[in-house]
DNA sequence: CTGTTAGCGCTTTCAA
DNA sequence: TTGAAAGCGCTAACAG
């Protein structure tokens, strides 16, 4: 390997001119300058940012950490999305990316806080699932332990050296609602997993508001249908349909739990939408794809990922926010299962 | 910050035997490890790994390496799959992991191997797509500049420190087209993506392969989509079917392609399977739910990925690979679509 | 078993 | 404009 030392003794300077050259300080005059540059492009010279780092105090490296319990977290089309807007980001900004998930209990290898030295971080990313008692905990071991993060889908404390990337669940929740309504239907249903993710229950919030704004004969019921699967959610759906004949609308808490929804009435015999109308929440690739094409509330994770980046290296960049709270549009988008 | 220093300090030992006692070395006595594990605990000691990196050489951290041109890379579903499997590895071994993409041409952001030093990694997990010059190059690269490395779906040299992960994908292929074959079909067709992935052109070879064995009065065509996507897919489709009215059977190199294959069928009046049967290659999530069920060959991503991670992290703990070549079975999934 | 010394590769500080 | 010295936090090597 290659260090500074190496290039300083080939170029016939000391480390600390190498240094200012490798950093672009504006204080080596042309001729060294060039003489230098010449030695690093022939010995090869990479930096090694451990040592930099060390010194700096500061990796320019950036975390995604994930709070589920699945171990298949990032099979989750939302979750790839929201990776996929902060990976393009950081690749912009030179900035490394290291991923991590946790499950909620706190069993399964420590703290939140822990990530920052050991995978060597400057900031991080969060989305945090679980209950109202577990989130609060890693929030608050985050500010104790941690440094400076941006949370997605809910508020940051005052006091947190962080910000916070929302989307709008609830009114997006209310509008694909208020959509159903106008089109007759009386007797809706609401599929949520058991997992409390804040984004879920805004869109319950959402979806309760709006029935309730107009309740003459209406009624509403939310079911959890367990883990956050297309089975669990065919299987709540039947059980939801049996008990309640007159439903004649049925809402998955995000897409996924749409397509299990979508089976629960073929199996049932039941028409999509002319039986039943279905509409599920997120957008995400495959939502148009699936028959029938599946009407829904389009929260675009990739764009949250990259406002949050950009927040994060904003901040650790200079010194501070920009801003504490970013909201991203939510679009109801109707295709033809409602 | 607390330091070892910090530490050994309030114990009232050197540093050296905090490290011991951190590092779970056996030479420390019972009585003075009590007492420097309580200081520890005390103080809130957390190692930086920055300075532990630097000395040891090494950082306990993976990275997994794409080379895609699309910035969406993330959002494909094998890959997503791959990750998870690294993901759980990474966490169950202590290992952080890196992600980073890069397009082909090198044009975005340099080589490969600079990854090993700019995010600080010990090895990498690599998926290589582009010609064959430009896999060729990336290789090059990682060789003389890199460190170790797990190479998925394609061989690695006698000379490289890197071992290979792949499918079985020619068989894979091979025996969807023999389920084909065997069902009378006689005109065929495969749309393949552009982009050439080494897994891809496995599959063309099994197809072609199969189809040749049994030649009498067959034909098959293969059609390159352009990107990966549904809707590529069905432009090609289209154009293939007009073209070749007698196709009775449709592959896609993966099963996001099939989900375009399916939607041409729709859009020209054909009912899969009766007119038209369709299967795909993956079997990623959504395959059982699709309309028809997908049939496809499953290769799992995440067991690849897992592989690889345990291959990877066996060579940096060993100093060598326990084998530099695994194959991970696919299997023929028969559902409703062919 | 414990402490001392030295140095990983880099950058900050200060002197020349 | 350049160089020398010091030290970031940790651990390998060795001495006691």
């Amino acid at each position: 390997m290659t260090t500074l030392k190496d290039v300083a003794r080939a170029a016939g300077v000391s480390a600390q001119t190498v240094s200012n050259v490798v950093n672009n300080r504006a204080v080596v005059r042309r001729e060294t300058r060039q003489r230098v540059l010449e030695a690093l492009d022939r010995l090869g010279y990479r930096p090694n940012l451990a040592a930099r780092g060390l010194r700096r105090r500061q990796s320019r490296a950036l975390a995604f950490l994930v709070v589920d319990p699945s171990p298949r977290y990032l099979a989750d089309p939302f979750h790839g999305s929201v990776l996929t807007g902060l990976a393009e980001v950081a690749r912009e900004r030179g900035y490394g990316l290291v991923i991590q998930g946790l499950p909620p209990d706190g069993k399964g290898g420590g703290r939140l806080s822990d990530v920052y030295r050991h995978a060597q971080i400057d900031g991080a990313v969060v989305t945090l699932g679980g209950t109202a008692v577990e989130r609060r905990r890693h929030l608050g071991d985050l500010r104790r332990g941690g440094g400076p993060f941006v949370l997605l889908e809910q508020s940051v404390g005052a006091g947190d050296d962080a910000a916070c990337v929302r989307g709008r669940n609830r009114s997006g929740a209310a509008a694909v609602t208020r959509h159903l309504l106008a089109a007759g239907h009386r007797h809706l249903g609401l599929v949520i997993p058991d997992l409390a993710w804040p984004a879920v229950e805004e869109r319950v919030r959402g979806f309760r508001g709006a029935v309730e704004s107009q309740r003459a004969r209406t009624t509403a019921r939310v079911v959890r249908c367990g883990p956050e699967t297309p089975d669990a959610a065919r299987d709540a759906t039947e059980g939801l349909l049996a008990a309640h004949p007159k439903m004649t609308a049925v809402l998955g808490a995000n897409d996924l739990l749409a397509v299990g929804i979508l089976d629960a009435l073929r199996r049932r015999g039941l028409r999509c939408p002319e039986d039943v109308a279905v509409a599920g929440f997120d957008d995400f690739d495959l939502a148009r794809w699936i028959r029938p094409p599946l009407t829904t509330v389009r929260l675009p994770g990739d764009e949250m990922g990259r406002r949050a980046a950009e927040l994060l290296i904003g901040r650790l960049e200079n010194g501070r926010f920009s801003t504490r709270r970013l909201e991203v549009a939510t679009e109801l988008i109707v295709r033809e299962s409602a």
